[in-house]
DNA sequence: TTAGGAGACGAACGGTAGGT
DNA sequence: ACCTACCGTTCGTCTCCTAA
């Protein structure tokens, strides 16, 4: 019926079946006779034909009206369709840490937006329990964040680490631990600010450090140990701005943690130093737009003068 | 694999206007 | 009145697709 449609669109506006043959590829009987059918299953006589050739009949004309309108329409819907394909050929659904956004993921996503203005986008920033479970349900295609041993282990997830980055602890101004160079002893004795996965990573620090003190003192320690946890990181500036808490955080958010007038703390030994990649799932590295994006990622950390080379 | 239907084509045909 | 050109219709045949 649509192709009929289409047929008597083009005889209506030539007004003249052999003209309309032509340009619809067709030879001159079979739109001829195409039109005969059309007229039979719409139950109305559409043109007066003599021998100068034919006109539209009342029906005619208000036929052509509503078809010129239903082809409108049907155009429009083609369009959309097209562009709704494009936008999630295209779309990206990636997932990070805070301090991965502000490093570098905000630059991808703002060159993403300009490559593919009309491509939706989709960012989660949380920790990498939240963001692992987003990966396995294909909520997002890939996410950065530290490399937590044991977290990759999924069958289907790989860990491509990117590069390494160190940790600082970040405190308020006029904070007690400002007047000395620190040692792991003398931050462990205030409350720490817990975002997510870094809970899991500090206590393991902790308790690595602690080794040589006796069972006693560890299980003191940590009994004491206060920690705010939180999965947000205006709370968790907020709850150091307003108390003694610490926070071990990456290097690359000091300027950021500056503008909060929190700062690093002076340490006798490096902190941390973690490995910062991108969880992704095997199936996608044969993914041509998972692959594009692992690169192009690669190439911000090259140049990103705040990261010291890419791993 | 095959039969039936749909769609397309070329050839032949019919009707009419305009020129001679 | 006849011829020619133009336009649409009818008919027979072929090809391709689909369902059994």
């Amino acid at each position: 019926m649509f192709k009929l449609m289409i047929q008597f669109i083009q005889v209506a506006k030539t007004q003249n079946v052999t003209q309309a043959a032509n340009n619809l590829c067709l030879s001159q009987p079979t739109l001829s006779h195409n039109m005969q059918k059309l007229e039979e299953k719409l139950g109305s006589k559409l043109f007066d034909r003599n021998s100068k050739g034919i006109t539209l009949t009342s029906s005619g004309e208000l036929l052509y009206e509503q078809a010129k309108m239903m082809q409108n329409l049907y155009e429009n819907t083609l369009n959309k369709l097209e562009k709704n394909k494009l936008r999630h050929q295209t779309e990206l659904k990636i997932g990070c840490g805070d301090a991965w956004w502000h490093l570098f993921i905000r630059d991808y996503v703002q060159e993403f937006k300009d490559t593919y203005p009309h491509s939706n986008i989709s960012i989660d920033v949380g920790n990498h329990l939240q963001l692992m479970n987003l990966l396995l349900s294909d909520e997002i295609s890939i996410f950065v964040g530290h490399e937590i041993l044991g977290l990759a282990q999924y069958e289907d997830i790989l860990f491509h680490p990117l590069f390494q980055c160190s940790e600082e602890v970040y405190v308020r101004k006029g904070h007690p631990l400002l007047e000395i160079t620190c040692s792991n002893e003398d931050i462990a004795r205030f409350p720490s600010v817990d975002l997510g996965a870094a809970k899991k990573r500090f206590l393991h620090l902790v308790q690595k450090q602690n080794e040589a003190l006796n069972s006693f003192q560890k299980r003191h320690y940590l009994q004491e140990k206060v920690i705010y946890n939180t999965n947000s990181l205006l709370t968790a500036i907020d709850l150091l701005q307003n108390s003694d808490a610490i926070l071990p955080y990456p290097i690359t958010m000091r300027d950021y943690f500056d503008g909060f007038d929190l700062v690093p703390l002076q340490m006798k030994e490096c902190f941390s130093k973690a490995t910062i990649g991108a969880y992704l799932h095997k199936d996608k590295l044969q993914n041509k737009q998972s692959v594009a994006l692992l690169e192009q990622l690669k190439e911000l950390i090259k140049n990103n003068p705040k990261i010291n080379g890419p791993f």
